[in-house]
DNA sequence: TTGATAATGAAAACCATTTTCAATAAGGAG
DNA sequence: CTCCTTATTGAAAATGGTTTTCATTATCAA
């Protein structure tokens, strides 16, 4: 059992540091699965990353991607996202230097998922007021948003009926 | 297999209309699904509306209304959310009258979920200005937008460590 | 090096949701 | 109202992503 998960957030410290820090020992299978969310495309499933993780490190096991992906996101590491395929996908949270906060666009016919980072900087300004405000109205303390457009992606909107 | 989904949204038809209009048969098993989604609390599970369905109509299986339930989300008459307690909440578009659209603050640790309507006017008016130049730049139809806050509710976060 | 114990993988369990399929019932035609 | 087509239904089984169990292994502080 690890001793606590949500060990404060950022910090110059590397993961390595932050999972050590947390009492979390480091591993070669976590270390992996760090490397390719580090390294792949975003939104991968656990399965995903099950399937690149052991192109290299064969002994790797399902389990074990689903136990540090929880950890990952409840130490704010990676987020969770359901884009309503079924499985739960996964991105880094920043790209360390990278600040590269983002929104998405998700195609409810074919479920790709844009990413998108125009008209961030208002939409986090009125979130920040928003924020404020609810927090206080509803005793609330806030530690994340999550916004998302739903519609038909180019393709599938020219596939549909007309 | 029904004729078509998603019949195009509103009108001043009741459900019935609509889902007549659409080429579906009204049942009791459904009528008593629409009843429940407009008396009741928000956000239930399908297993909640299953056991106050039955209460009054034994008769109606779990499996129906999940059918009916998707068949209502298609329609854009009820909303489903995902909510992170592993089972999909439902809960009616609109209130026929009331025009009473709001987002949503969920406490990560019990699940317990906030409506808000306060800051509203401001969230959906930038939304409207964003959706506009994100639809133009990556040539996506949307219909749709989520806007959820994650954090502590009053509760948790007193029982919080320190 | 050693020991306490966190971490692991394989297999089984879980559980919300979906599929299958034979029986039923809605509702338009006549 | 009666027929007839076929959408709809419930029960049971299947699905499939995720979690649990448990005996074994590996990490790392001392
Ligand atoms: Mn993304
Ligand atoms: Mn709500
Ligand atoms: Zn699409
Ligand atoms: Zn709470």
């Amino acid at each position: 059992m690890p001793r606590m998960d949500g060990c404060g957030p950022g910090g110059p410290m590397g993961w390595r540091g932050r999972f050590k820090g947390c009492g979390y020992r480091m591993t070669t299978g976590r270390e992996a699965i760090l490397d390719i969310l580090t390294v792949s495309e975003k939104h991968l499933s656990a399965e995903d990353i099950y399937r690149k993780v052991t192109e290299k490190y064969p002994g790797v096991g399902l389990t074990s991607v689903y136990r540090t992906l929880e950890i990952l996101s409840n130490m704010g590491i990676v987020y969770k996202f359901d884009f309503g395929d079924g499985r739960a996908r996964y991105e880094l949270a920043e790209g360390s230097k990278k600040p590269d906060h983002h929104h998405h666009l998700v195609c409810t016919k074919c479920k790709r998922v844009i990413d998108y980072t125009e008209f961030i900087d208002e939409e986090v300004e009125l979130l920040k007021k928003t924020e404020k405000g609810l927090s206080k109205r509803y005793n609330f303390a806030i530690n994340n948003h999550l916004i998302q457009f739903y519609g038909l992606c180019g393709k599938c909107k020219a596939e549909s009926p007309k």
